[in-house]
RNA sequence: GCGGGCGUGGCGGAAUGGUAGACGCAACGGACUUAAAAUCCGUUGGAGGAAACUCCGUGUGGGUUCGAGUCCCACCGCCCGUACCA
């Protein structure tokens, strides 16, 4: 053996195969009409600093499949920005007195750095950050164009507030509670607020998520539900008794079928006629104030009994003039959702029937299980406090009575909406979404400034497009609370740009995931002056492969997909489902450590002992503490520096890949680290002793089982890759290695056998190139290339090498595996019977029974059927 | 509550309804070495057996099928998402 082979230095290579691609532009993408073009997307960062491990998961997978597409001929588009907007950069102005400005472009600099330590395959001549003026003046105009469209508008609204980073929040924003990003209790403001009218395109987006066939069902689920369509009906009842100005009650329903259900009304506390009716009643009012002070945590909800106040008044069934149903103003009534007020049918709706079973309000079945014992277990779960909300037949409801729910829910429709009420039909068909229009107002600096101008004559005044971008003034202190833009001395005045007088600048600033709403699009043609060159959105758009984590399933996607849509409307792209294919990946997680006192402790000073994990300078004991997504709080970080500088991007790119789905949680484990690198040392080796055995020499039988081999890896690797099935491409090449190596070995070699090395070999690195570019492309030069392998073409598999003509065939008797045999590939069952009936392992397990069925698989495996 | 996913060796995980455990990690045995590291070779689901081989085995219980980790039903457990949405 070669003794004298070097070891492989990632120090010294890597470094020399990143400025080789840089120097030779490898990865800079030009239209090319005509040629198939793949445009891959990783979820650009927001540049917090540093890179961490998730980063280096999510971008490895981006590469393998960029440098694999490309190797396979396409034109591929791969780029990288950073979604620099946003608090962190105004914290660490407050905290630590630098500028959100410098402190971004800083860190950018530091992560730019990071990334090109991994060796990606990226265009950074399209690199952009939201926080340039070139790119936030687009975002600008377009945001002129959306209001000329109707899509935007402005209103007072109750916001969400957060009040630790006194900024208004989206209701996505709001995670059971409180801010998504401070952590705070969100408090209710009433302010003039922006919105983007995303609801237009509710039916829309709904709909064309079927259209998404390459997006994981669960995003598609998850983006459906918070949609949330539902088909019902406005019912408006004749009040009794009710304040001046309250004739009537408008409810909406999904179930107007269960109408002569109904035992009660129930409104919500914020419900104009509940703060009609408060006037002179003192203890109602108090209850309102009640139910607006309990909040809307996870806590509070779960725990909170249903509770209703009767207001004393009475609506009349809109199917019976003589029947009198009354008021309540419940706790559990949404102002926000329909119209704030429902009718309670309690059997065949569960809060309805808590609520009536609290209050004493009658309880009418009238949905029936077709089923008779079906029907009498409804009937006892209603009695003993569960509702039941299944199909059936309709009951106790006169002229409904025998018809499906569905059709009385067409009965109730049809009949009432030819009943007039004061001159209008007293019910109408309406479907209701869940969804809410989008407020993109932040009170915040550092962040895209929205180019209106107030103006006390003319009003609002968008910004003439001749005078973008608003630049973000970069004077500004943050020794106050609140907006800095707001306090600024002069930035705010401007002269009103249509009348001439004096006028102030809207302070707002966008909220952040418009930035990341439409860069996608921008990377198209970065450097153009309007904000997607058609041409080249008509080249890249849609993204082939976008990849990124499961949190933005529904915030940012959506938003992306409403957002493409709107540039749609506005002319600005020509499509409107910007992500072709979309893929989740998992996160990095790793084990924990605590402690006697409950502190973390780094995993770098766990150490092991024979009475378990201590610390490694204290020896103190220590407690795992599960394995847990990797979080600074948590101290179980590994720095993908550290990684790189001692194992090469190679390894850590190679372990991100490998043994799980790309799909699952990954755990990073040093063990599985340093087996990663142990192999990038083992390739090496091989192409090392390889290399030495010269030129490829001409091919005979002797070589064939190796050629077959590498073919088949071939065939298997490309299929895994184009699927995404990393993991399983990575076994694969484990195989062809092993049987490289085992070639290797020999003593001696038919020159046969040196010539399927070389072959397998080449096949070998090539195949491992996007996931280890550096290494293979040293290995490469080693095989005496002077083509780098970025200009390599993928390998093709050769048919004749990766069809078997010879398969082993399971025997099975009666479903159980008895033996198996080699056959020519094709055997039929003429050619089977003979030689599976002569197998002394078939007669033993036959024992002398009588055959009664063989059943032939071809290629796969035989079952012999006997009596038992 | 509702919705979705998952459950396979010591571990990560393979397996178009067709030989369960590919591949990797760990462990054990061996070669090389003064020794260690590195490297290479071998063994490794459980039980029984000297061996041939036999039996058991994919959370549990049923079912469909010649054949089930895979499909269907019920249950148990874990994970994720989500909610007074009328």
């Amino acid at each position: 053996m070669s003794a004298t082979i070097e070891r492989y230095n990632h120090r010294t290579v890597e470094p020399k195969w990143q400025a080789h691609w840089t120097e030779h532009k490898s990865f800079e993408a030009k239209e090319e009409p005509g040629r198939p073009k793949y445009y891959v997307l990783e979820m650009f960062p927001y540049p917090s600093g540093r890179i961490h491990m998730g980063h280096v998961r999510n971008y490895t997978m981006g590469d393998v499949i960029a440098r694999f597409r490309r190797a396979a001929g396409y034109n591929v588009l791969h780029p990288m920005g950073w979604d620099a907007f946003g608090m962190p950069a105004e914290n660490a102005a407050i905290e630590r007195g630098v500028h959100p400005k410098s402190w971004t472009y800083e860190n950018i600099a530091a992560m730019r750095k990071q990334l090109k330590s991994m060796g990606l395959s990226l265009d950074w001549s399209r690199e952009f950050a939201t926080c340039d003026p070139e790119y936030y003046r687009h975002e600008q105009a377009m945001f002129i164009d959306f209001m000329e469209k109707g899509l935007v508008e402005r209103k007072s609204s109750k916001v969400n507030w957060d009040p630790v980073d006194h900024t208004v929040l989206a209701n996505e924003q709001v995670i059971d509670g409180r801010g998504w990003r401070s952590g705070a209790l969100v408090e209710q403001r009433e302010l003039s607020q922006w919105f983007l009218k995303i609801t237009n395109y509710s039916q829309d987006l709904l709909q064309s998520l079927d259209r998404l066939d390459k997006w994981p069902e669960k995003v598609r689920l998850m983006q459906r539900n918070w949609i949330g369509r539902s088909e019902g009906l406005l019912l408006r009842w004749v009040l009794e008794g009710a304040p001046a100005g309250h004739t009537e009650l408008e409810i909406y329903t999904t179930r107007p079928d269960t109408l002569f259900g109904a035992s009660f009304m129930a409104i919500a506390a914020d419900h104009p006629l509940a703060k009609a009716a408060s006037a002179d009643n003192p203890e109602l009012a108090a209850f309102c104030e009640s139910c607006r002070r309990m909040g809307t945590s996870v806590a509070a909800i779960e725990t909170a009994e249903k509770m209703g106040f009767n207001t004393g008044l009475f609506a009349t069934h809109p199917l019976d003039p003589d029947w009198k149903v009354p008021v309540y103003v419940a706790n559990f009534i949404l102002m926000d959702y329909g119209t704030g007020a429902i009718f309670g049918c309690p059997a065949h709706d569960q809060r309805d029937l808590d609520f009536a079973r609290k209050y004493g309000l009658p309880v009418t079945p009238v949905v029936r299980p077709v089923d008779a014992v079906a029907a009498a277990q409804s009937e006892k779960d209603i009695a003993a406090g569960t509702a039941y909300d299944g199909d059936g037949v309709m009951v106790n409801s006169r002229f409904l009575d025998g018809m499906s729910p569905e059709a009385a829910f067409a009965g109730v429709a049809d009949k009432l909406e030819k009943v007039l009420l004061a001159g209008r039909p007293v019910a109408a068909r309406k479907v209701n979404f869940r969804l809410r229009d989008w407020g993109v107002s932040r009170q915040r600096y550092w962040g895209c400034p929205i180019p209106v101008i107030h103006c006390e004559s003319c009003g609002i005044v968008p910004v003439p497009k001749k005078d973008l971008p608003v630049r973000l003034p970069e004077d500004v202190s943050f020794d106050k609370p609140g907006n800095p833009l707001a306090h600024h001395p002069t930035w705010k005045h401007v002269n009103c740009p249509s009348c001439g007088g004096r006028a102030t600048r809207e302070t707002d600033t966008f909220d952040t995931f418009i930035d990341s709403s439409w860069y996608y699009a921008r990377f198209c043609s970065p450097h153009a002056d309007v904000p997607v060159d058609p041409a080249a959105a008509k080249y890249w758009m849609g993204v082939d492969q976008y990849i990124g984590g499961i949190e933005h399933a529904i915030l940012h996607l959506l938003y992306s997909r409403f957002y493409s849509r709107a540039m749609q409307a506005t002319g600005h792209l020509h499509m409107d489902e910007p992500f072709t294919s979309l893929f989740t990946q998992g996160m990095v997680v790793h084990e924990t450590f605590k402690s006697a006192s409950g502190e973390w402790v780094f995993p770098t000073d766990a150490a092991k002992s024979e009475n378990g994990w201590v610390h490694a300078t204290t020896g103190e004991a220590l407690t795992t503490g599960g394995i847990e997504k990797m979080s600074k709080s948590k101290k179980n970080v590994v720095d993908p520096d550290t990684i790189i500088e001692s194992y090469g991007a190679d390894t850590a790119r190679w372990f991100m890949l490998s043994d799980t789905p790309p799909e699952r949680d990954i755990e990073w484990t040093d063990a599985g680290a340093a087996g990663a690198w142990k192999f990038t040392q083992r390739l090496w080796r091989m192409v090392n002793e390889t290399a030495v055995l010269g030129e490829k020499g001409s091919h005979d039988a002797s070589g064939l089982p190796l050629r077959q081999t590498a073919h088949r890896t071939i065939a298997a690797v490309t299929d895994d890759l184009m699927n995404l099935r990393f993991n399983r491409a990575i076994a694969r090449l484990y195989e062809l290695a092993n049987a490289v190596g085992t070639i290797l070995q020999k003593d001696s070699r038919s020159a046969g056998e040196n010539a399927a090395l070389r072959e397998a070999v080449e096949s070998l690195v090539l195949l491992f190139a996007p996931m280890m570019p550096h290494l293979a492309e040293e290995c490469w030069r080693v095989l005496g290339h002077g083509v780098a392998v970025v200009d390599t073409a993928w390998p093709k598999a050769d048919p004749a090498l990766t069809a078997l003509n010879e398969v082993t065939v399971a025997i099975q008797v009666n479903g159980k595996r008895r033996d198996e045999i080699k056959v020519p590939k094709g055997a039929t069952r003429e050619v089977l019977e003979p030689m599976v009936m002569a197998l002394e392992s078939v007669s033993r397990a036959l024992d002398g029974k009588p055959v009664s069925k063989f059943i032939v698989v071809p290629d796969r495996i035989v079952n012999i059927v006997c009596a038992n």
